[in-house]
DNA sequence: AGTTTTTATCGTATATTTGCGATGGATATG
DNA sequence: CATATCCATCGCAAATATACGATAAAAACT
């Protein structure tokens, strides 16, 4: 598709919700969130989901940085990458606050 | 596709995501953010993109409730929409902020 | 060695997204 | 009235995303 010029932090931003658009990473998140330990089986039956999807959905937030996961072959244990989350926040934090309330009268009224 | 059943919180997020998961529309937001008048022509010159893409994007935009637009049929004007872009920000926020710091040892290590 | 369990990956089908030229409608301007 | 401008929308092509069954690989267990 040629992406054409953009900000690298646009792009950066726009990846990031790219990872985010979609109820099951959404979902997939909050579970790791809540839980300690977080085999792919345990993910798979929290969701509607098959296990092909859901490991496809896993490599998203894991490509995204979001998440990180062990290679052991027998059971793959997966959390919230702390790193990686703490610097999405930041970036999504940032990109919010640059932007104060409007207050004045809208442009187009 | 027939997606399965997640919380509405969940697809609400994903969907404002989904509206940000794309460069030009971060960067149409940045502009509407910048400028007080905001024409669809205007936009367009900021942008690497054909006028019918720039417009499709914006209506992906106002879809999502992040921009108004009046339907003046001269000139189309656009601007942030303040309710939504805060509804959009709470959303956001309080989503992130559910989840603290890891601080303990990852179970996956 | 055979079996079971767990999970990543492949192949495929379907749906959605993206980009853009072309078109049309509405309005101003000559 | 003819023409120019501005922009939403249509139609199409190409690229991505989504979902899932089938398969394979690796390890534990018999």
């Amino acid at each position: 598709m040629e992406t054409p010029p953009f900000t690298s932090k646009q792009t950066e931003l726009a990846c990031l919700a790219k990872a985010l658009a979609h109820p099951a990473r959404i979902a997939i998140l909050e579970v790791l969130r809540q839980r300690q330990a977080c085999y792919c089986g345990d993910i798979v039956e929290e969701l509607p989901l098959a296990q092909a999807t859901v490991s496809q959905h896993l490599k998203v937030l894991k490509d995204a940085g979001l998440i990180q996961g062990t290679i052991d072959p027998r059971r793959s244990c997966y959390c919230i990458d702390p790193e990686g989350w703490a610097r999405a926040h930041q970036l999504l934090g940032d990109w919010w606050t640059d932007y104060e309330a409007p207050a004045g009268p809208r442009c187009c009224e």
